[in-house]
DNA sequence: TTGTAGGCGTTATCAC
DNA sequence: GTGATAACGCCTACAA
């Protein structure tokens, strides 16, 4: 019998709660809860009178409270290498309309590309309760594992065909398309073939299409050369110095496959500088298919990824698995296209 | 007297609790509550107890229960207009780095530049009871700025000044950068000066820009001619049809200003297409100074914009706000500058 | 430095 | 279609 009487061990709010709005319509406090959450059970009239007691009190429902009470926060925590990179964000752009529509919330953080910090956020998200995760990539540690596994909530590894995933996954092979995009500049006469990627350690896409890169090479007959293969951040600047770099140390060099668009257009950009004809001199090839790279002179050749896809997909997975469903195939492989352009 | 027998109504969710990690170390719930959040009013040999019995079990803290109990959920809500888009996310990333140090995570919802999606995300986000709140720019409903003052939890305004700011804001002048560039480019003798800008609609940090354009032509005595105007969809392509509507309504146009970096990327790789010197035969300005803008040919001349410093700078005031400071001031001018390279 | 008591605001469960 | 009751798991307030 709470009346407007304030308890004696008060740690009031303030706001109107439920029970404010219950007594005002003449209900109990649940009939309220289920006028918001299942009107259909409650019936018009009395959802009318609740509805004005709403209005009348400016009730805002606590989701903490409700959180605690149904065990499902509704909302999905995304843990990304870093908010700049157009792909994640295109990604998680398409996966948050999709969820908005079911009613979650995206909890976001960035792992800077480390594993480590990547499993301080999945401990951080999984105490806020999260309903689900998203994670970027296959490579996680072991307490990020053990932690996934005891949590026993959905989880979409993403970007990514694993070959132990944690639950499901939905992304595509970068090793195959590093070998496609390979395999399509030997096909196209190139013999001396560099490679740019960034920072390889603890991101795996990378490490894939550079493991492409060098199967395609393998199977073409071509020798690997370690110093056809630069690592760096990724960074125009970067892509620009190394590609100095790899012309004086390799003047060979006849076409140059860069692990990102932006490392491409680096390195394309400096060669229109430099008045290296691309691709006569140089072909160069990406990977993404940034808006930009159809733009420049010459258009940038390059792996598409149907980012948008794998967001809805990816959110898709996740309903599913929320709903209870039980999900089949639990790795989605959304492919990846190769599209020539001018530069190579 | 909660031993490990189920109560009878028991709706269990099977994890390891408080309760748990008590009985196993000998203590009371509050104690490990406490070893965990202020470890230092906890004597150390009780402190390895607790965490023996933490490993044992496995618990991990339920902070949905923490918030609602201590009224706080550690969460800071950030509405932008869309996760695309360089600035908005070169904000938030610096801004999350800096609040992940103090225990708080990342709620992050986009509008697709509405305003009233961003009421109902700013609804959602209080429902949620995040203990702090992100806006970009100035324009909100009328049922946001309601709704926020009647919440009375710290809120940020960023990417602009605000004439009427909610709480707090950091960010600069878009009407004084649009107005700076302009008179940059009369001063350097450009004399028929065309503007891009992005769809205005809801978007006052480029309806502001556009203002600047239209104050600086108006001071400097040039007319103001709508012919010289177009609004567009922020992407390459519509710029390049935009360039080319314009260069064939107006010929005598000489210097393009766009307000985005986008815009004027594709502007200016347009000219390179179709042999249109840049700057001899048009100039062209640009917004952002995104990486790219230094590495095209001609440099594209453009407005910097201090995108960490304001991300950084938000962090700063929400966490002062949320520690019970009464910042000032409550509106921050981080500025803006005036970038010259070889486009204009 | 540690403990007792009870509330935070909602929803699950079961009853009518 | 509606309600009584208790529980979700922690933390505040106060006490020792």
């Amino acid at each position: 019998m709470s009346f407007a009487t304030t308890p004696k061990g008060s740690r009031h709010t303030g706001r109107a709660g439920v029970r404010d709005v219950a007594r005002i319509a003449g209900v109990a406090p649940i009939t309220v809860s289920r006028a918001l959450r299942t009107p259909n059970l409650v019936a018009k009239a009395t959802r009318d009178r609740i509805q004005l007691a709403i209005e009348a009190t400016g009730y805002i429902p606590n989701l903490v409270a409700g959180s605690l009470s149904s065990n499902r926060t509704q909302l999905i925590a995304a843990i990304i290498p870093t908010l700049r990179g157009s792909m994640a964000t295109q990604i998680l752009e398409e996966m948050s309309a999709v969820l908005h529509g079911h009613g979650y919330h995206l909890l976001v953080g960035s792992s800077g590309f480390s594993i480590h910090e990547e499993e301080a956020l999945v401990a951080a998200f999984l105490a806020r309760r999260a309903d689900a995760l998203y994670l970027t990539g296959q490579t996680h540690s072991t307490r990020t594992r053990k932690l996934l596994k005891h949590a026993g909530i959905p989880v979409v590894e993403v970007a990514t065909l694993p070959r132990r995933p944690i639950d499901t996954a939905v992304g595509f092979s970068n090793e195959s398309a590093g070998y496609k995009m390979t395999s399509w500049l030997i096909a196209h006469g190139y013999r001396r073939i560099a490679f740019f990627s960034t920072e390889t350690k603890h991101n795996d896409r990378q490490t894939e299409r550079l493991a492409g890169y060098r199967r395609a090479l393998h199977e073409a007959g071509h020798r690997y050369n370690p110093a056809m293969v630069a690592e760096m951040p990724i960074d125009l600047e970067c892509s620009k110095e190394n590609l100095l770099a790899l012309l004086q140390r390799e003047p060979g060099v006849d076409a140059l496959f860069c692990g990102s668009d932006v490392l491409a257009l680096g390195a394309l950009l400096e060669c229109e500088r430099q008045g290296i004809r691309v691709p006569d001199q140089l072909a160069i090839a990406g990977f993404d298919d940034l808006d930009i790279a159809k733009h420049v002179t010459p258009a940038l050749t390059t792996v598409r990824i149907p980012s948008r896809e794998i967001g809805h997909g990816a959110a898709e997975m996740l309903l599913a698995r929320l709903m209870g469903r039980r999900v089949s195939p639990r790795i989605v492989d959304l492919g990846f296209e190769i599209v020539p352009r001018q530069s190579a």
